[in-house]
DNA sequence: TAGTTTTTTGTATGTGCGTTCAATTTTTTG
DNA sequence: CAAAAAATTGAACGCACATACAAAAAACTA
């Protein structure tokens, strides 16, 4: 044993985490300052270097929470799917969660993409999120995409929903069920007549070997 | 006559500006300090006052250089296109420009992009860039594909070729070649086989009503 | 309750920033 | 060339920030 921790030590980890998203919600990534999320915590200013090394810390412990709980939103609609076509459309439909796919929650995400850039722990949790839409969509195209044009596809659909989250910052793009009809549509005319086919009438693996089925909401 | 303005001002404006924007490009939007622009253009860190009101008018000045580069670039392919499939090719191609679609600058465009959600001076030049692209896009398909799909096209590209931009930011993106030969099978994809044909076959209108036959190349 | 540890506070410190400005150098003018 | 104007310098100022830390408060223990 190495540490012994206390409950409040967590808890208090939690809110100051917590009110660290609320702040970078509410003032983006510039605007977030220990002062702030200390405040926003009901706590002192000084408080934050007593259970964090640093700010970089609550950082990113922030940003991964923000992951999950885009995760956590998308992870609904997955379970009621029972075709792949369905299971396709709740991919999709779980990367614009409703209450989430908002202009300052992009903006919040699009400030962490452009930081990533020369952050590599960031860099690392978005190609977690990359990997596992991809591997989403793979359990619904194995066995009726042909495995050369997989990557396309993917690339294809993990870019459109990238840049409906990057429009949808700027405040007059798209809303929800529009981005989501728009990837849709996409995913359709990319499809040939068969596969389209395929994807209707097979049922699909559940609790098979395939991938676990988890929405992939966000794009990072 | 308001203001008698010398060379030299509107030389080291220039020099200052572009000094900016090498800074940018090199440390993005966060490492952008007045000492650094100052310093990379050879001059006193005191200088960029006399010149600009302050940091932020060479902001603005240099991310409208950096638009009017990118847009430059991809101005060449459009003279060429003699179709308004090769039109099509041309603008998508443009929005690409070999020596610009690369990590660093994409980095930048993208704080850019986050940076405009707060800032209307920003967001308006990203709205210019947006309606260019329709613009062009407009040329190529009016009188072709029907105007009630005419939007979704658009958006659809346009959210690609964002979405492309974004992801090249993380460095470990599509390259240039990959990039405008995804968006042109998307846009294949959402065709139908007449107004493929349709594209292919009529000759675009040059010097007519339409809008100038300008490349639309980078997002913001 | 008295002693000890844990938790919280508020202030202090150092750093880097944008900006200002009097002094200095360079250029222009007569 | 001398006087005036323009351009440039470099140091100084105020501010906001992340962080450190001694003092105070609270919680726990025996």
């Amino acid at each position: 044993m190495t540490k012994p921790r206390t409950r409040i030590e967590d808890l208090r980890r939690k809110e100051l985490i917590e009110a660290a998203h609320r702040v970078f919600m509410r003032d983006g990534l510039d605007g977030l300052t220990t002062k702030r999320i200390c405040e926003a915590a009901g706590m002192s200013p000084g408080i934050l270097s007593y259970y964090f090394k640093g700010k970089e810390d609550v950082l990113f412990a922030m940003v991964r929470l923000n992951n999950r709980i885009l995760m956590a939103a998308g992870i609904a609609g997955m379970a009621r799917a029972t075709t792949r076509w369905a299971r396709l459309e709740a991919i999709i439909s779980g990367n614009f969660p409703a209450d989430l796919f908002e202009p300052n929650v992009a903006n919040a995400w699009l400030s962490v993409c452009a930081a990533s850039a020369r952050n590599p722990r960031y860099a690392r949790l978005q190609r977690i999120f990359y990997a596992r839409l991809r591997s989403n969509l793979a359990s619904v195209f194995s066995g009726v995409v042909a495995s050369s044009r997989f990557d396309d596809l993917v690339l294809a659909l993990g870019t459109m929903i990238d840049g409906l989250w990057l429009r949808r910052a700027s405040g007059e793009a798209l809303g929800r069920d529009d981005a989501v009809c728009l990837v849709m549509n996409v995913a359709t005319a990319l499809l040939t007549e068969e596969e389209r086919v395929g994807l209707r009438l097979e049922s699909p693996r559940i609790g098979g070997s395939g991938p676990p089925p988890h929405a992939q909401p966000g794009p990072g």
